[in-house]
DNA sequence: GTCTATAATTCGATAGAC
DNA sequence: GTCTATCGAATTATAGAC
């Protein structure tokens, strides 16, 4: 994949491959996945439509490609263990406010089935892999996950897909504040707590 | 609006507006706006595609009919002050496992404008005139309602639409107790506390 | 490799017979 | 009030010229 040996080929056009790709990530992230269109999505990056069905062979495999996630989550057993909640949301917050694809793929995935495959498995396997590194009972480590998926999509779900006022608002820091202990609790606590 | 004062008019097919609207519910919170198509409502109220148009004008102001959501909110100045959380989550479950139109604008808010709109107006107007119903700084106020949505729409995304093994398994009890302190500090609390 | 032309569907919406 | 027939537009996807 990335043993470019011989200066001969400096790859004609992956230039190409990247723009769809970028313009792709743009109109899923602001339309959805069925009203994001190839044709529009080829306008963006200024070539063929067609040159979309050559490289990705269809929308479904287009989406596919662009929806590419990994949530890049730190080594949660080096955090201290009270400081787990406020390392969550903040990692969370600067991940998607400079990466579109998170978006993208919960907009897509409220409407179309594949994407929402795609956002359980990334949210099964990342979080749930992250949470079970540090010492809970396991059978909890779970619930646990999908609680503090449920508060961390509410967040970006509200910020910046409905887009409610107050939560458009409120800075990254004051929501760090607001959410990390929620997801401390969610992690490491108990119901009543 | 509600006088049938003339027992001549037992409205002949208003049957068939409602069978509609249910048809129509069941669409859009299955599917999304985009997806759900007139003619498949029809068919599944049993009625031609030119009735729904008839009757509703366009797929937008279907949508509109069909969207019309009431939070139903208990005045939360009658509820004992540490139990308002536990009495939000409780309310918010039971409110839309039965009701699946909640579900219809959540699908249908990630992708259309118009949908979002209303969506940012029930959880604005409602949820933030029932927060602002007991004693606290009122300049926080919009931001709690808020948090307070994130938290509820997030839980409502992952359990219903995106359907998270870990949270579609768990029990309402088991959901409310976890998720009732969060919702107490948003309404009640500080952010460190 | 890039683009034109178009096939094959599908949808929302309209017109008009009965 | 209800239904048939259809229009016009938009979409994904394909075939083939250059």
């Amino acid at each position: 994949m990335t043993a470019p040996a011989q200066p001969t080929s400096p790859r004609r056009s992956d230039a190409t491959r990247a723009a769809i790709l970028r313009s792709a990530r743009e109109r899923f992230a602001a339309d959805g996945y069925e009203r994001a269109t190839i044709r529009a999505i080829a306008a963006d990056a200024q070539i063929d439509p067609s040159m979309v069905m050559r490289y990705y062979g269809s929308k479904e495999g287009l989406f596919a490609a662009a929806a590419e996630f990994d949530l890049r989550l730190p080594d949660l057993s080096a955090v201290p263990p009270e400081q787990l909640g406020e390392t969550l949301v903040r990692h969370f917050l600067t991940r998607w406010e400079g990466d579109e694809t998170l978006v993208a793929l919960l907009r897509a995935a409220s409407t179309n089935p594949g994407a929402a495959e795609r956002m359980r498995g990334i949210f099964t396997d990342q979080l749930t892999a992250a949470v079970a590194t540090f010492g809970t009972d396991p059978t909890t480590t779970a619930r646990r996950a999908g609680l503090v998926a449920s508060q961390i999509l509410g967040l970006a779900y509200t910020r910046y897909v409905v887009r409610l006022p107050p939560m458009v608002d409120t800075t990254p820091q004051d929501l760090v504040s607001w959410v990390a202990p929620t997801l401390q609790r969610y992690l490491t606590g108990t119901p009543e707590s």
